[in-house]
DNA sequence: GTCTATACTTGGATAGAC
DNA sequence: GTCTATCCAAGTATAGAC
């Protein structure tokens, strides 16, 4: 766990703005390479070539190139969490939320945001010991989807159906997988229609909660009665 | 198009026995790797050591690795479309659907057959013409979603509100996703959970067009007018 | 900190004996 | 059809000059 910046040695500053350009440009090259050619075909050579830089800095600044793209990992989710943490910032309802989510995510699959997670995740299947650095970058983007989603569902008639938790786990298996079929099909209308169908659910559910309609049925009672029922298979 | 098999010039029969043995170990052993170390650790080294034979031996029988790949994913998704066949015959609610689907999609889990189509689409970002090969080797599975959720969804009262094509692309990035994530976390019981949401959701909708209280709602004009509503943002 | 040059390893693919 | 041996390309990583 120790820094993966600079060795010491080199001198407290002076210079130290070059070097500081180096590793962003490599950076930013890493994360240009996973998005357009894959883990795979992003080597040392690839990357600083895109960099343009000397593939022997990547070695010198981030030790490896798994190590590299870890810190692209981070630097992408970093600037996305920023972007996303706005969404959950003041009052909204859930298709507000929905409708900012869509902008934002939009934005995310035009510059492969995602697909750097993506890449890196398939990726730990053959790296060993990169699973668990990866599925730590997760989780504070699990934490942020579970709140965005309790305050999304906050009073509303289904609040009490839908467990944040697994929802959340639920909303970014899709929004991975959606990334992984961009890939085949390239295409990106389908999973942004799942935003509007999420959307058109949610101004339904709005306004189910205003009407004063939800007080009348008792959903939760009703989803138990259905789990039984759905039991009964002969009929 | 060639067909990729043993090349003209072997013996019309007679010790062909041993080619097939061979052919079906190293589909076996391909699948096997592309589960356990992913497609990136996948050699022909790596998976001719699993069959047990010898290394040129993928050469002779499939050109390539990745010919040798996409044979196995073709053995796979054949094997697997059988066994989701079986799940559309007969007369069926939406919610034995989906009691039905969780059951093999568990074994599809355990199994890493999901794994190996994964593997391929991520591969897809680094080899050139791998993504054509591997979106059609998609497409009945496509289909197939989407006959499933025709069928499941006929007759309900939101029938109308859901376009099986789209919730089927839906479904099957859901399903990658949660395959990706459980790389990850080894969490496979979140990744159930969301049949057992489902099939509660479903349960509900059997009870609902059943009772006849689904006629008593026009659901598809309270949608559009949601969908007004929800733009709605000052309130 | 950055460059050149290079050691070392692994993997795809082929030739030719059997 | 299967094996051994081998070529060649590409990748990681390091040493050492500047």
């Amino acid at each position: 766990m120790a820094k993966s910046g600079p060795r010491p040695g080199s001198g407290p500053d002076g210079r130290t703005a070059r070097s500081a350009q180096s590793r962003a440009a490599l950076i930013a090259a890493a994360i240009e390479a996973l998005r357009e050619v894959g883990f795979a075909a992003a080597s040392a050579r690839e990357i600083a070539a895109r960099a343009d830089c000397n593939q022997s800095l990547i070695f010198y600044h981030f030790g490896s190139v798994t190590e590299l793209m870890l810190a692209a990992l981070d630097d992408v989710s970093a600037r996305r969490m920023a972007a996303y943490r706005d969404l959950l910032e003041g009052p909204g309802t859930l298709a507000e939320l929905i409708d900012a989510a869509r902008a934002i995510f939009t934005e995310d699959l035009d510059a492969g945001h995602v697909s750097v997670l993506a890449e890196l995740i398939t990726a730990s299947h053959s790296m060993p010991g990169l699973g668990e650095q990866v599925a730590a970058r997760l989780e504070p983007w699990s934490e942020l989807t579970e709140a965005a989603i309790r305050r999304g569902l906050a009073s509303s008639p289904v609040e009490s159906l839908i467990p944040a938790r697994e929802a959340a786990h639920a909303v970014m298996a899709g929004i991975l997988g959606l990334e992984l079929l961009a890939h085949t099909g390239g295409d990106r209308s389908a999973a942004l229609d799942m935003f509007d169908r999420a959307r058109q659910l949610a101004g339904l559910l709005d306004l189910v909660s205003r009407s004063g309609l939800a007080s009348l049925i008792d959903l939760t009672g009703l989803a138990r009665l259905a789990s039984g029922a759905g039991k009964d298979t002969s009929r």
